[in-house]
DNA sequence: TATTGTTATACTCTATAACTATA
DNA sequence: TATAGTTATAGAGTATAACAATA
């Protein structure tokens, strides 16, 4: 068990890191700009948008990095501002119904042409079909693994569960 | 120029940065519970320990996304921890020269096994040898592909900043 | 005038922990 | 007891703009 990488690994590394890190800036450039949104509040509504039905918290919370904390956080932004409801879950008491607006779905509407147009032309631009179909199975497959495992990375110290 | 993505394009688009979030969720954790550094601090360090010469501020700056300030920012903590030093540079008074100090290369050391490790087993473990190339390939030829293309939003981050 | 870098400021994001309430 | 979600808080990261100093 090697703890280094080997030359084409780094270079992968280093590069995926870069390239995502300059998307992920034109990108969230694009989403303020259009539409006042950070990614995450995207994320959210775009997930809701795509559901075409009311989510919960929960729900929500697969799929997006974040603590809970944070989308409670978001949720209360975006509710704010009109482009999402939440309501009391008749079914369980505990829970929270989350569903997108009119307002909502217009925001969407709006902000998604440009941000297409930004990463058709930062990404997809110099890639060919082959590629494309190539990184999506590669991707996907290390989400799913990802997902599969989670990062007891950060916690070296116990593999037991904290307090 | 269609506003739309195509289908395998959508599926590449979310797996990418769905990973990419999750992998930088993990190594940000690991580098932080390891090394108390942050992800460009890292950044930083490792830049300085690989060049093995010392670098100035704007050196630094190219390759690294965020804003001048926050380069500052992040190199003042970085001085302040006994990393790095900060002089002005003899050649030209304007410029700041960044040398990394034993105890940041310490600091590297100490954090590297484990990024290391992070990376292999989220990423690199579900991936092939040839998958690995390709990855390599595609990413290098988008960064430089995007470096070479800022965002449409007009984005001043190069050194010739219009008002 | 253009470039290098810092400061001052303000804002956003995120995490942790404590808390409420339902199941 | 476990789960769903919120709140309170606190810290870190980042950007913008104004600034000083040098080329």
């Amino acid at each position: 068990m090697a703890d280094t990488l080997d030359p084409a690994q780094m270079r992968a590394y280093f590069a995926l890191m870069e390239a995502v890190s300059l998307l992920q800036y034109a990108v969230r450039r694009q989403l303020q700009a259009d539409g006042d949104l950070s990614y995450v509040q995207f994320e959210i509504l775009a997930k809701l948008a795509d559901a075409d039905r009311p989510l919960t918290m929960t729900d929500l919370a697969d799929g997006v990095v974040y603590s809970r904390s944070g989308l409670t956080h978001q949720a209360g932004l975006l509710e704010n501002a009109g482009l999402i409801t939440r309501q009391t879950s008749p079914h369980d008491q505990r829970a929270t119904v989350v569903a997108i607006t009119e307002a909502g779905r217009a925001r969407v509407g709006a902000v998604l042409p440009g941000h297409v147009e930004v990463v058709r032309d930062l990404l997809f631009d110099s890639l060919s079909d082959r590629d494309v179909r190539t990184l999506g199975d590669m991707m996907s497959r290390a989400r799913d693994h990802m997902r599969a495992r989670p990062p007891r990375s950060a916690a070296p110290r116990s593999r037991h569960a904290p307090p």
